[in-house]
DNA sequence: ATGCAAAATTGTCTTTTAGACACTTTCAAA
DNA sequence: TTTGAAAGTGTCTAAAAGACAATTTTGCAT
């Protein structure tokens, strides 16, 4: 961290990040978006990942932080380098270019961005849209068709990461409360896999893993039988891990 | 392709691609380092992936192909990004400033770089250098303990990189000769996953997924029993995958 | 109080895969 | 013909994956 001295001119015109933000509502998988908020023609692309130019004194990890903080007030939260994208066409569309022309010094340069995807408990961030995102909201991942410039295309790299990455580490608990269910981890895991799970083998696979801790405690106030509450035990994941296991799949 | 009229000036001094390329000897897993040939103190990273500055009109990927073909003479190989690397330091280190003087317009830009890893049938290129760089040759992995920049690191995530992968796509036939043996293919697997995989377990997995083609034809003039020779039969692995299979792992 | 709707919870059997393990075969060269 | 060197091969056991259905517990409506 450098303080607060940066200057708009210290910004690296050619380099940007870009952040892929999942969430989970116990339905379905959702994406933060930002709105462009311009009245033009076509809606359905005004839609963008949270994301912005790099400082010339910032790792790309620092910026992704930094930006998704400056955009939507998440701060604190679980991020994975999706990859570099640098089509140089990438931001040609027209759409994107006015857009740009209203928010950057040097509209027309050549930027590469590096993408991140990052999972956060959904109910812990109320998106709050900051400078020039004029509104930040969850959509739900199955809605989204089309985004500005290349980011349907990073969207859909990051979905994949995603999914390889959870096969390897658990880190779908980043997605859940402190408390859940083995139900709502069940959903989320189908939810992510984009297929049904039996429920039984699910169950029996996760409890044998030995990393979730029964917390005693059981659901209040829902119309049918209340499931238990776990939580995610840190230290028996470490002692998992820790022989080299890393097949968390299914 | 854009042809033959760009200029030097055409380069975009903030990106660059590097390219991890690995071969295999039947032996070891090898690295294609190129060689700054400078004379100074520290011998030790003298060495370097080969990568250089992008085109503001090229795509990333092309990027990659045009900068490998420049400096090794390798082109049409399987090549894979690894991810971007921005560190703002990354090229600070003395040794380094001095030789981007030498090479570079700008060398006190901030370099963002995509690194690419790539896998090439190691008799197929006999590195010739171009260039800046002075030699390019084929350097053990278990040797590499220090390179330029911040290469090494690069180095470390691009075999994670490949371990991954090669467990759900089985591109270490790209590693392989069109003919190979199975004693081949199962020494590169243990290449790679650094540790003993036991043979008849290997032979059983591999040829279970019917994705070789015996060629009906023996390795000859070797002192001991030849063995079978196999090619990469591809129809049958689009078969395999087209219902989702991705478990070439051991 | 009773019944109903809704989701949670639980176990068995079968098939497949992983992992451990050692001897015989075939060739070239001495 | 002997020898060295690597190829090739099969079985048993344990663990994991996959298919499959009935019972329990709660809130709510009647």
């Amino acid at each position: 961290m450098v303080g607060n001295t940066r200057k708009k001119t210290d910004l690296n015109p050619n380099i940007s990040v870009d952040c892929v933000i999942f969430g989970f509502d116990f339905e379905q998988i959702k994406v933060l978006l930002i709105d462009r908020g311009q009245n033009i023609d076509n809606l359905r692309n005004q839609r963008a990942l949270p994301g912005n130019l790099i400082y010339n004194n910032e790792d790309l990890d620092e910026a992704a932080y930094r930006v998704l903080e400056e955009l939507t007030g998440i701060k604190d939260i679980y991020l994975e380098q999706v990859g570099a994208f640098g089509n140089p066409n990438r931001v040609n569309k027209e759409s994107d270019r006015e857009w740009l022309k209203s928010i950057r010094d040097k509209p027309n340069a050549r930027v590469i961005t590096a993408a991140y995807y990052s999972l956060v408990k959904i109910d812990d961030f109320v998106p709050k849209a900051h400078s020039f995102a004029k509104k930040a909201e969850w959509i739900p991942l199955t809605e989204i068709e089309e985004l500005a410039f290349d980011h349907f295309e990073i969207l859909q790299v990051a979905k994949e990461k995603l999914k390889q990455k959870i096969k390897i580490q658990p880190i779908g608990f980043n997605l859940l409360p402190e408390k859940f269910t083995l139900s709502q981890m069940h959903k989320l895991y189908e939810c992510i896999f984009e297929k049904p799970i039996d429920k039984r083998n699910f169950r029996r696979k996760i409890q044998k893993l030995n990393i979730l801790t029964n917390l005693k405690e059981k659901q209040r106030g829902v119309p049918h039988k209340p499931s238990q509450l776990y939580k995610f035990n840190e230290e028996n994941y470490q002692l998992l891990t820790q022989n080299g296991y890393d097949n968390f799949g299914f």
